[in-house]
Formats: C-alpha cells, structure tokens, sequence
DNA sequence: CTCTACTTTAGAATCATTATAAATTACACA
DNA sequence: TGTGTAATTTATAATGATTCTAAAGTAGAG
C-alpha cells in the first residue's frame, strides 16, 4: 500500500511509533474518501476484516485515544447508547438516522448561519455544532 | 409537602405505583423553578441529602428510566463521559460550560431560526438541536 | 382484610473501558 | 549493522456504569 508513508508521517507527527498495528489502524481510517463515523466495536471487526495482523482491544482503545488527543480525531456523543468517532476533526453539523442509526456529515451550507443572540459575559465559544435527528418515512 | 399529590398524579399517569421512593425521586426531580440536568450519581447524592428513606440503586436507575420512556424526562448527550438527564422535555437548545461542566437551556429566541437547505427525501426531521461548547475565559 | 401483582432491594452479572505488568519491538547511536 | 533502552503490544485483571435476579416487602382492587 503506497499511503503507508502519508500514515507513518501522520503517527510520527503525534509522536507515536509506527507500529504494524498503528498504521493498520490508520489504514481503516483514513483510506477512504468520505469521513467515517465509528464505535470501537465497528473498527475492530473491519481491522479484523481488513488486516491479516492480530490486534489486541487494548491496543485499538490507546491508539484510538491517542489520535484522539492529539487532534487527528474528534469524539461525537449523539446517545447513551454508543460513542462515535469521527474523522472529520472540524466542527460541523449532523444528520442522525434515527432508523438506520446512521451519522452523517453536514457542509456549513447546508445549513444556514446560526447566530447566537445571548451575550455570554466572559465567556468563550468553543464551538456550535447542529444535530438534526431524523427517521424514514412509514 | 403539598406537591406530593402532583407527583401522584404524575407517576399514575405514567402507569406507575407512587411509592416512597418514586415520590422522593419526583421531589428532588420536578420541585424547582427552573430545568435541571443531571447524571445518575447527581441525583443519588441529592436524594441521600434531601431525603430520609434510603432508597437503593436499582430503584433510582428503574425509575428514571421508566420517567425517561413515558417522556417525563430527556436523555441528553454531550460527551461520553457522563450522561445526563434533562427535566426540559421540549426539544431545546445547551450551551455547554467546558470550565465548570455546566449545562444551561437555551431559548429558541436566544438562536436565530435554523433552517435546513438540503433536501430530505422519504425523511422526517425528529429534532434540530444545537449544541453550543463554552469556556470561561482563562 | 386479603390476595396478588407490582415494587424494592442487595447482590450478582454484564458491558465498555482502563490498568497492569510481562514479553516484544522500534530505533537512536555506537 | 549490532545493542541497549524506552516505547509498544498483549493477555488478563480491574473498574465503573448499568442491568439483571430473585427474595422480601408493599399497594391497592375487590
Ligand atoms: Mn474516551
Ligand atoms: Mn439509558
Ligand atoms: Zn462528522
Ligand atoms: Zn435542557
């Protein structure tokens, strides 16, 4: 796989160790051309599918958290019930499929400006995210 | 407490038995002015505080979980490290303290109206809710 | 008042996540 | 190109939140 260097670089920038397992890892994540919304139980299944090499729970949680304080990955809470991460570190809105249990991606121009109208003495916007819950019809 | 027969009434039409401890739960729950947010252990330790009949784990989590499914309460997710609970059944709109770990309601007066460009085919939006992270400043 | 279904409870079970500590590996530098 | 050391991986144990179990207690219809 010729990306491999792109994923070694991108450990190495957060200060990790390019291991065979890291960059498998980051294979399943950033080979691909949309953001990928997943839980912990959905990345071991395609890393198991994907990948030949063995990789233990503990690793799969440390490195997942590792990208994840560095900044290469964001946490996204929509229930109780599962913890998504997301490929897309920006802040940006979403759709939730409430009947596929499927997370997706909003542009900004999807949605129109949102502006907050209450003054927030001393206080700092981090961010303003959207979620938009949805179902099918019927 | 005068309330108690609001409670009753609340929980009978929730088909469920007003008991001690649920009433207890319903006064620490629905006696206040304004929206309360709160995690599970928020609330054990308010009814240890506010209350003198003991009343057991399994009993708190039955019980808001039976509130939450007929809708006398919202599950709110901000991040996966706690799950809260929101008195505010509406659907509504948070800023989130990051400093003091703080969840406050928004008003929709305090957003400007939000509207979604993209079309939705064979979808019907559940909810819009915006979800707005602060921190003091330094 | 009595009976029965509902409820409470302590404790066990489960599930996701994190910690531990021994074996393995990456890689700086000799 | 070897060696030493710190980083990493891993199996397994520990933890923490939540749910389950099943025995004892209670509400309330009749
Ligand atoms: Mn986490
Ligand atoms: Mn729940
Ligand atoms: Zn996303
Ligand atoms: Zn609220």
């Amino acid at each position: 796989m010729n990306n491999n260097n792109i994923f070694i670089e991108k450990l190495r920038s957060a200060g990790l160790r390019p291991t065979i397992q890291r960059i498998n890892i980051c294979k399943v994540l950033f080979d691909r051309k949309k953001t990928f919304h997943f839980t912990i139980n959905h990345l071991k299944t395609l890393l198991q599918e994907k990948t030949d090499q063995k990789i233990s729970q503990a690793t799969v949680y440390n490195t997942i958290n590792a990208l994840t304080k560095k900044g290469h990955l964001k946490e996204i809470s929509i229930n109780s019930e599962k913890n998504y991460f997301d490929t897309n570190i920006t802040s940006h809105h979403h759709f939730y499929n409430e009947s596929t249990k499927e997370l997706i991606d909003l542009q900004d121009s999807d949605i129109g400006k949102i502006n907050i109208k209450k003054p927030l003495p001393g206080k700092k916007i981090k961010s303003i995210e959207v979620l938009v819950k949805v179902a099918n019809n019927n």
